[in-house]
RNA sequence: GGCCCCAUCGUCUAGUGGUUAGGACACGGCCCUUUCAAGGCCGCGACACGGGUUCAAGUCCCGUUGGGGUCACCA
């Protein structure tokens, strides 16, 4: 795969009309992984050429999800390099020069038909079952007729004039050679009243002056790609290499669409999930390791990428495996790490840093790691960290089975908790009000009062935690400590008064 | 609908002519266990169909079916 000597350079090339995709994330992994590989440049071009959809912010927006995932691009707006400027709104000369040597050339002419007429043709083709193309009026036009509609200052567009015979062939890549009818392909409008180039015009011109060696993008562009090698041709340029990834799909395989399921890769970072586990998931997707690994890191990625363990098929965003994954990742955090990440992201509650210390803070993070999928799952596993939470005197009781039969009754439970009051509240009983001397001491004394420990450590669990379901207790209550246990202690004491 | 792309468990995939078709997620069971998780073990579960080619086809070819994409002065 690496090529010394021969440069390569890929690019992405968002529009920015709207949130970052995770596609084209997806895109842009496999974009940055192929330049790294082979020691080249990957780029970041801004195609915004299209005044009526561009969204303020949405370069910049762009840029911190790429930055985010850790997709770092040598050459773009914001960093510069040798072939700018990135944003093709500023290249609008290098676009209209292209075009006027098309038209020398009879590749491409000028077209004054109005957007009403198009329509009607469009429409009156489409009733007759025709392909849906533009009928080419303009195309034999007369060049005085042209002089004189441009000089009355007519608006018109600048269409590619598509061969009326023959076939175009390119080579993906991926699926070998791919060959289309010249009669199937649109005569396309590469420059607009606007004087703005399309994007077929834009992308010719940028990746070739741009030097851009792969062209690897989605595959909803390979029916477009024979207008792009005409181009390429016309222009006497040598095309790139394409590549066209599969598109990634909704669970009922169509195109993913935020209809679905959420596609702004920075909804995952609100969402809690580590950049780490998106990059890891985007790269299974229609590639594996040669290992079988399925998780693995960015760089791991990069080490192993190869065009050979690239599949063409879409494949579904599974939300279940990206959870999956996303647990993993948290746990292979160290507690420090994972509680740095907390803060960091927003996901650490206010609470817990001014009741604790920094090291029993990480002492809890710890016992959350292995509970956790997401870190916005934090906050709700710790609140009783911080708070006493309301619960049912009922939660106290000891059950058994599928039916939540209580094991015990009311009165035994409250003696129960009364018993452990006493023991804790004695030095003698439990000496170190740490972990492994609280379990040991109520295993003791579950033994003693003739209770199955798990019988007695439900009822100690919800009076210390306030919930049937939590952290580890005695690790939980050694953090707690022990004048906060008693406490938690006697209010469960007084619910426990109200049970049968 | 025309054109183009695609086709292994529900999902992500391994597989490059000879395999009991492997792994992962999910699901079910068991184990571990102070709850929940995490972890371990076991199980369920696929080559879309039909023709070829070949001694031999998930693997190669053709067709059918199915899915997807695309048919803009959007990218």
């Amino acid at each position: 795969m690496t090529n010394p000597g021969a440069v390569v350079r890929t690019r992405i090339a968002p529009s920015p009309t709207g949130e970052p995709h995770i596609g084209n994330m997806y895109v842009a992994l496999i974009n940055w992984a192929v330049a790294r590989r082979a020691g080249g440049q990957f780029i970041l071009r801004v195609e915004d050429t299209d005044r009526t959809r561009f969204v303020e912010g949405a370069e910049e927006t762009f840029i911190q999800a790429i930055n985010w995932l850790g997709l770092r691009h040598d050459e773009g707006p914001d960093v510069g390099g040798p072939v700018g400027p990135y944003r093709q709104s500023e290249r609008g000369d290098l676009y209209r020069e292209q075009a006027e040597r098309l038209i020398e050339g009879g590749h491409a002419y000028r077209c004054f038909c109005t957007p009403e007429r198009l329509a009607e043709v469009r429409k009156a083709r489409q009733k007759a079952g025709q392909a849906t193309g533009y009928d080419r009026k303009c195309r034999g036009l007369a060049a005085d007729e042209v002089r004189r509609r441009l000089d009355a200052g007519r608006p018109h567009t600048v269409r590619l004039a598509v061969p009326l015979q023959g076939q175009t062939r390119f080579t993906d890549g991926l699926r070998g050679p791919i060959v289309i009818e010249n009669r199937e392909v649109d005569d396309q409008v590469l420059v607009k009243s606007d004087g703005f180039p399309t994007y077929h015009l834009a992308v010719v011109v940028d990746d070739h002056l741009m030097g851009v060696t792969h062209i690897i993008r989605a595959e909803e562009w390979i029916v477009s790609t024979p207008k792009h090698v005409l181009l390429y041709e016309a222009l006497g340029w040598d095309p790139p290499l394409f590549y066209h990834m599969p598109l990634i799909r909704n669970p009922d395989r169509s195109k993913l669409s935020k209809r679905n399921q959420p596609t702004n890769v920075l909804w995952y970072r609100r969402e809690g999930y580590l950049p780490e586990a998106v990059v890891n998931f985007l790269g299974m997707l229609g590639h594996s390791m040669p290992d079988g690994r399925e998780v693995f890191t960015r760089d791991e990625f990069l080490k192993a990428f190869s065009w050979d363990r690239v599949t063409t098929t879409g494949p579904v965003f599974d939300m279940e495996k990206f959870e999956w994954l996303s647990g993993m990742w948290i746990r292979r955090l160290s507690a420090e790490e994972l509680a740095r990440r907390l803060r960091d992201e927003g996901f650490m509650p206010a609470g817990l840093a001014e009741k604790f210390s920094e090291e029993q803070v990480t002492a809890i993070v710890t016992l959350m790691q292995e509970r956790l999928r997401k870190l916005s799952e934090f906050a709700g596993g710790v609140g009783f960290f911080i708070d006493r939470e309301p619960y049912e005197p009922a939660d106290l009781l000891p059950t058994k089975g599928k039916n939540k039969k209580p094991t015990r009754t009311g009165p035994e439970v409250l003696a129960a908790i009364e018993t452990m009051r006493s023991a804790f509240a004695g030095e003698e009983t439990v000496g170190q009000w740490t972990a492994e001397a609280l379990q040991e001491a109520l295993r003791a004394l579950a033994d003693e009062m003739e209770w199955k420990p798990r019988d007695l450590f439900m009822p100690l669990r919800v009076a210390v935690t306030c919930r049937r379901i939590s952290t580890p207790l005695f690790e939980t209550m050694e953090i707690l400590g022990r004048d906060e246990c008693l406490a938690r202690l006697d209010e469960a004491i007084e619910k426990a008064g109200s049970l049968a």
